[in-house]
Order: C-alpha cells, then structure tokens, then sequence
DNA sequence: CTTCTTTTTGTAACCGGTTACATAATATCA
DNA sequence: TGATATTATGTAACCGGTTACAAAAAGAAG
C-alpha cells in the first residue's frame, strides 16, 4: 500500500496524501479525515527509504560540539583518539549527503547559534547532564560520544570498558601475574569508569587486591609523585593497567627513570590503541577501542534519530580488541 | 555526484554504470575501465537510501529464532515478555517489507534450512556461543535479543538491567529500607547476571550487605523452600528485589501464604514490566523494559548488518523505567 | 558478403515518496 | 455583485538508483 493507491481510495491527489501525512496546515479539515479514515483502514506504513529520498535536496545540518579542553587538543592534532572519532563521522556524513561542522561546547549555550542545525553530536567525556538537558529541552536530537550518564535517557555511543579492562586483567592473571594496579583518570568521565569497574571486579573475581591510582588529567607532566606514592605504600607491582594509552605510555616513561624495565619488571597495558602507542618503545600492549567506527556510528544513529521519528534512546557500546605489543609480556 | 553524471562524464549510458557498480559480467572490459577511472576520479559514493528504494523489488527474509523453552512459553501466550518482543519486530518488519518465520532454535543448526534466509535474530537468554559462531561461519547476519556473550564479538540489544537494578536499590535504600535481598534466575543468562551485578554494587556502595538468592526457572512451582531458608538465615528483609517480574509475583504469592503483607511488612520490586503486573494484587512496582522498542531495534540493526556492508558489531542496551506501584513503600 | 547469434550498450519505466507551481474553490470586501 | 485575496487541491517533475526491453555492435557460420 503506499500513498498512490491511498489517493485513489480516498480520491484525492497524492500531494493531498502526502499533505496529510505531514500535517500540513493547508489542508480543509473533510479532506483530512477523509483521508486519515483510508489511512487507518488500509494500515498504511510509509516507506522511510523513498521518504528519505525524496526529502532529501536540503542537506542534513550537524553540529559535532567538543569542550574547549578536547578542541584544544584537536586543534594540536595531538589528540589522537578524538581527532579519529571526528574523522571516522565523515564515512557516515558523506554517504548520507550531511554537512558537519565542528564547533565548541560552551557552558551557555544558545539557542540562537543552533538556528538551522538539525543534530547535534557531543563528543566527550566532559559532557554533563546540565548540556544533554539543554538540547533536550529544545528537542534536538542529540548523540553522546564517548560519554554515558546513566541519570538521562539519551543516546550514546561507548567503548566496552568493562569487559576490555576485564580481559585485560584476566590476560595478565594467566601469564601469572597477580600484582597488578590500575592507573585511571577522572571517574566523572564514564570512558573511565567503566574500565575500572572492569578492573576491580576482575581482580576481586580472581581474589586479587584491587590497587587504584587517580591520575590527574591536567598535571600530565609528572607523574614521578604518584608512582613514588605507589612503590613506598603497596611495592613494585608486576604490571600496570592504564586508562588508556597516553597515561600507559607516560608511566612507562616515568618508570624508566626509576631504572625500571618493561616487560621484563613490570608489564604494561594501555587503553584506545593510538597508533602512537605502536611506534612507541617498547611498542605498547593495548585494548584498541574501533575509534573510526565510533564516529561513524555516532553519526548514522543520529541521522536515524533525526529522521525516523520516536526512536528509543539507547547504549551502544563497542567491542574493544586486545593487541599484544612489547611493552606487556 | 551521482550515476547520471558519472554516465555523462563517462560518456556512457546510467544503465551502464549501473552495471559496472553491481559488477554484473556483460560490461566490456575497456568501457568498464573507462567509467571506473572517473568513478575513482569523482570519488563516487552511492546513496543507500536511493538504492535501496530502487533494488526493494525482492522482500528480505529474516528468522526470528527462539529455544524449545522459550518456544513453548510463547505458544502457550504465557511469556508474555519475548511475545511482546517479538511483537515489536513487526513495526519495522512491516515498514522495511521483510518477512519474518519464527522458528526453533535447534541444537544441530542445519545449513540447508537457511537457503534463501537473509538474516537471522536469536531472541532470549538460552542462546549460547556456539549458536553465535555457527552463524558466524557461515556469514550469516546475526543478532542476540536479550542476550550479550562477552567473549563473542556479535551484535546484540539487551536492557540495561545494571542500571536499572541499581535505581532500584537506591529508590528502596532513600524510602528509608536497608534490608534489602534479591531473588534471581540464572547467572548465565546475562539479563539476570547484569541486574545482579547492579544490585550488588548499589548496596555495597550504600554500606549494605548484599544477599542473593538463586532461583531455579524450572521449579516455579515452589518458592516456599527459598523464602523459608531465608527467614531462618538472615532474617525477614525489609525488601525484596526480584530479577523479573514473573519472580516478583511468585515471591508476593509467596509471602502471603506466611502472613506478611506487602508492601506493609516487605516492599517488593520487580522487573520487565509486563502487563500482567499491573493488575496484580497489589500493582507490581518494577523497572519496565521497553519490550516493544527492543524487537523494533533488534530487526533494524539486522536489516543495518544485511544490507550495509561491514557493519562494526555492536552491544546495543535500553534504558529501563521505575514505575511505582502498589507492592513497594 | 549475408544471415544468424551473441555480446554490449542505451532508453525509459519504475520504486514511493516530496514539493514547486498551476488551478480551482472559497472567503473577503468595496 | 463583481473583483480580489486566500485557501484547498491537483499536476508533474524530481530524488538516485535498478532493470526490463530494445537496439546496436561484434562475432560466427554459411
């Protein structure tokens, strides 16, 4: 059934149907219902592919927001895991005739600036619930990435932490390691979180003492204070499980200047897979999170929100995948 | 950019550039390479949504399959959650024009009965990994409904039974409620290990000593054992927090049968939200899960896989919803 | 060099909607 | 009541592909 058979019935023309299926204002209220009761009768489903398709000569207008901290970083390219994310949406936006633009995540937002934006991808672990309230409010529809709060139903999209950080610690267990400590960033950040569940629950399943060490994301520069703290108060561990790559590798720096081997002391573990970490020495062991597919991803469910009507918000998490590198054994 | 002018550029007909983006063999080679230069030359990506409107001549055929166990409940109406479900996947079955066969998910899968089949859903907690990797070798597209398998990389939706469990606690820990236990069905079927894992670390985050109770699916018939064992151990809790809502109800029959009201003496919560619950005595309180909205996902992440090439395989969870009703403070 | 086959290429209809524009019907007002 | 503004409806082109069918070109056989 579609909307010429439709037209027929009710005798009207298709662009009455079409009118009428969009709630148009131009139509007199005799003709509506007339055309609603055929509608019903027939169960009529509209087809989204020819609806996208034949809509489509207005280009799908997207904003891709990162706080001013991450842009920062892209603007550097020295970030590498946001800068592959942004670069993965392309596939998707390109394919789907979608224009993006990339701008930053002001803390007061305007609804102004958003005159024309059909969707709005945060990406990010500094989104909070007082951003995703402000776009829900305004009913624009919106994907997370990189970042879940569990308190507001809205979409997003994930790496699988927990079962990556999981994997990795039961990796380190069967090489026979049992000293093993988790260097993690700020836990608002759900990226972090969850990979330290992962950890904990995985050590505390195998009767292993969970060890946990907060790194602060600002004062990279150093990290000599925290691992002195860790050697004084718990020992030399026999591997360490890093949030992600960029701390792994900064700890494999600082442990250098301990006079401290890796592998061969302490084993190594990063998180994201960067490619840095593959040039690094020793070349680092890693659970590669598909940061391309992230982004493409991210932006084809919000293309799906912005187009299919009352889509259900939901957690999309990646796989992430262990690749064994020199700097673990 | 599309077929019409890579045909002009080209200097051939759109049919035959038609041809050579389906390789399809009566191209001459000459002329093949000819439009395949400017297609490389134009970076030519096709719209999905165009070809999918103008190749839907042939309707996709996907299985929905479901365990002998499940299978029985359905038939008999009883299980009211994977028939609803299962009913949500008729949206959009209907709107994508694929047909749906809902068939018994056997033991020895044989390859022969899935000729001409395009895709298959495996509905409910009984699918196990070597289901998945039967399908996996024969590339057929797959998705787990209510079921995620850690160590298989496969699409699936399941609720998000973690946080969920963890509203619930907390909604109990503030009405003022500490003892609080929870009765649970199989571990390995994650829904239940995943709401497991939320309570247990909701209350242990809340200083509260988690009791659990496994019960036994088969032996419904009887929960007085359970609840007996309980009094005597640890004592008659304050509340119950039970896996589904199935459960929830049969502790209620339960307790009733030892003089204790509920929600006066016991608050109880269960989970799904099936309808039955709702005229129940008294009301259930549970966290729904949009049932309807997970078949409906389910099939559209099939179609996605079936017809968008090299899709990355994704765990897809829902957002459950508190609904308060009569059998909790 | 015809004639018949086979292969290659082009034409045009089609999928199921949207929408610019034209036209018909109704409302407003002098 | 006739002229004009407004609203309701219809017509036909269009979105970007696929594909049945027709036509042209190339190859084979007599």
């Amino acid at each position: 059934m579609n909307i010429r058979e439709i037209a027929k019935k009710a005798d009207v023309s298709i662009a009455t149907v079409s009118r009428v299926l969009n709630s148009s204002e131009n139509v007199s209220s005799a003709t509506r219902e007339k055309v609603l009761e055929i509608l019903r009768k027939y169960e009529f489903e509209m087809d989204p592919w020819a609806k996208r398709l034949a809509s489509k000569r207005n280009k799908t207008h997207l904003f891709i927001m990162v706080s001013r901290r991450i842009l920062k970083f892209l603007d550097l390219e020295s970030n590498e895991f946001y800068s592959t994310v942004i670069n993965g949406t392309r596939n998707t936006a390109d394919m789907n005739r979608s224009v993006t633009e990339i701008v930053e995540m002001e803390s007061n937002l305007d609804e102004e600036k958003l005159k024309g934006v059909d969707g709005v991808l945060l990406v990010g672990g500094d989104t909070t619930a007082e951003h995703v309230r402000f776009f829900k409010k305004i009913g624009m529809p919106l994907v997370l990435v990189d970042q879940y709060i569990p308190t507001v139903k809205v979409d997003c999209i994930v790496s699988n932490g927990y079962d990556g950080a999981s994997y990795a610690v039961k990796y380190l267990i069967s090489r026979g390691l049992k000293k093993i400590v988790h260097i993690h960033g700020f836990l608002n950040h759900f990226g972090f979180k969850d990979r330290y569940d992962g950890y904990k629950a995985t050590m505390e399943q195998n009767n292993l003492l969970p060890k946990t060490y907060e790194y602060n994301d600002e004062v990279m520069e150093d990290m000599k204070p925290l691992i002195d703290k860790m050697f004084n108060v718990y020992g030399v561990p026999e591997a360490i499980f890093a949030s992600n790559d960029l701390i792994a590798m900064k700890a494999i720096e600082t442990l250098r200047s301990f006079h401290i081997r890796v592998p061969e002391d302490i084993s190594v573990i990063g998180f994201d897979g960067i490619e840095k970490g593959k040039y690094f020495t020793p070349p680092l062991s890693t659970l590669k999170v598909p940061m391309r597919e992230m982004g493409s991803l991210a932006l084809k469910r919000l293309l799906d929100i912005v187009y299919d009507q009352d889509v259900y918000p939901v957690r999309i998490s990646l796989f992430t995948e262990f690749i064994k590198r020199g700097s673990s054994v």
